[in-house]
Order: structure tokens, then sequence, then C-alpha cells
DNA sequence: CTGAAGACCTGCCTGC
DNA sequence: TGCAGGCAGGTCTTCA
């Protein structure tokens, strides 16, 4: 389901429903997501201290304890908080209830999700984290950084900022609107892309990554909030999933096309 | 090393 | 109506 706005959306919404909840109980109906998930009754009698991001994972803070419950949610994973009396929605894997009378639902359909147990003091040097590059609002991410990733490369442009050792969170629907914005050709080999148009491209990935952020994310399909509520930022798309409509800038025709195995959104007119 | 393609898994939409 | 085929927001592994 979720680019990195998604994720940063749902973190905003878990946090205040989570933050200082006991956990008293953990109920898995099945642990065989992407890769099986930990014994999560180790977390019973924990109080959630508060919920960060990295990249596109959750990592939920115990008090009182350096582990995290660190959960990616793959293609179609959600949370929601809801009373722990409440049925069990189809697809709904984990619950996780609090002394409050609440409780915490993991649902994915697809299974791409997954979920471990890590200590926060080696949560960079951890398989899922080690490689990754920067995140794509810091300032660690800017134009020198993403020609530096560029230089000397033949993969298309899309594919690099897709990239999480170049950069994190920038997921299939962004890639597009990004370079629309900047009027780079999706297909464009990096290291034929002069750094005045990388400075551009950086510029741009953090402009459209900001604005879905304050939008709320996008509600495409099965994105939602923690309490429910859709997204808005699908309404401000440029490109992405408009094939065969007219470009809002220039009235050329939108065009589809496959990369790396995903749909890739661009304007012939716009984008060289 | 780089880059492309396949794999994981289920649901939904389209077209015949 | 029924069914095959294509498609879906991510990432990891395999292969050339």
């Amino acid at each position: 389901m979720p680019e990195l706005p998604e994720v940063e959306t749902i973190r905003v919404g878990l946090e205040p429903l989570l933050a200082g909840r006991e956990i008293i109980s953990v109920v898995c109906h099945r642990t065989n997501l992407r890769y099986a998930l930990p014994d999560l009754s180790v977390l019973v009698g924990h109080e959630i201290a508060g919920v960060q991001r990295r990249a596109k994972y959750l990592l939920f803070e115990l008090e009182r304890d350096s582990r995290m419950l660190v959960w990616h949610l793959g293609m179609t994973g959600q949370f929601h908080v809801l009373p722990r009396n409440t049925e069990a929605a189809a697809h709904e894997h984990v619950r996780f209830d609090f002394s409050d009378g609440q409780s915490l639902r993991y649902r994915d359909a697809r299974r791409f999700g997954y979920a471990g147990l890590v200590d926060s003091r080696q949560l960079k040097s951890h398989p899922w984290f080690v490689h990754l590059g920067p995140e794509p609002l810091s300032d660690a991410f800017n134009a020198d950084h993403l020609a530096a990733a560029c230089t000397g490369r033949k993969a298309p442009i899309k594919n690099i900022i897709m990239d999480a050792v170049v950069v994190v969170g920038v997921g299939n629907i962004y890639a597009s609107e990004a370079l629309f914005r900047a009027g780079i050709h999706p297909a464009r080999a990096g290291g034929r892309i002069s750094s005045a148009r990388l400075l551009q491209l950086s510029d741009c990935i953090k402009l459209v990554l900001a604005e879905a952020i304050a939008a709320g994310g996008s509600s495409i399909s099965d994105f939602m909030h923690a309490d429910g509520k859709p997204g808005y930022f699908a309404h401000q798309f440029q490109v992405y999933g408009r094939q065969r409509l007219p470009c809002y800038r220039c009235g050329a025709t939108i065009k589809r096309m496959i990369q790396a195995g995903r749909s890739t959104f661009y304007c012939g007119g716009c984008q060289h």
C-alpha cells in the first residue's frame, strides 16, 4: 500500500492512540507473512512509548526496554485501532490488546508485510537498515548526493530514485510524479542528466513528498488512516494513473510504460 | 560490479 | 454469468 507519505501519515495517526498504552495480550491469526513473525507474546506487559519511522518502516518504541517492534507494511498492510471486542476483518493477522479496552489490528491481504524485534542500539546495523540511504526530506539528501548516485549510471533515472540505497521512501507513484515535475523523462540514463537538472529533481522529490504528507497521504485503493479516513493526495496526481488523458501542463497525451516490472506514467511533451 | 527479471500473495477489474 | 488475464503502493533473490 504505502510509500513514505502514507507510512508517515499512519505513524502520525497511530502515535497518539498508542503512546502510553500497555499491551496485555497479543493474538496472531497467522504468522507466515513475508517472513515468519517473531514471538510477539514477549511484548505482553510492555508499554508503547512512541511510534517512529525510518524509510517505510514503522518503529514501535517500548517503555524501559531498548527493543523496538519494527514493522514494514509491504504493499497492502494496514494498521487500525479499534475496540478490543470488534470482530476480526478479513486478512487480519495480528491483534494487540491494550489495557484501556482498545486494540491495534494488522491486516495484510497479500502478506508482503513483515515485522521483527530489533534492539534500537543495533538498528543501523540490522540487515533491513544497514544499506538504506538518506531520508528524502533530510539535508543529507541533496543535489550532490543524487549526482554522485547517478554518475556513470546507465540505469533509467526512475529506477535510481526508487533504489533505497540512493534515497529511501520514493515509491512507484511519487517517482513518476517527481520526474514529471522536474521535466525529466523516466527512461533517461542517470549518468546523462546534467547536475542542474538533478538539483531540480532532488527539489521536486522533496516537494512532492512534503505535499503528499501535508495532504495526509494518497488514497488509492485501500489506503486509509488509523481512524479510517482517506488521504487526499490522489486528487493532485499529475501523471500517475492518467494514461491516455491530456497532460495538465502541455496537453499532450500521458503515456504508460513498464520499467523494472513497474508501471511508469509520463508526459512525452514535457519530459525529456 | 550493473541492471533486468522473477518471486512472493491475494483481490479486483476488464474483456471475451 | 464465468473465467482468464492483467494489474496493484515493496523488496529481495537470481541471473545474464
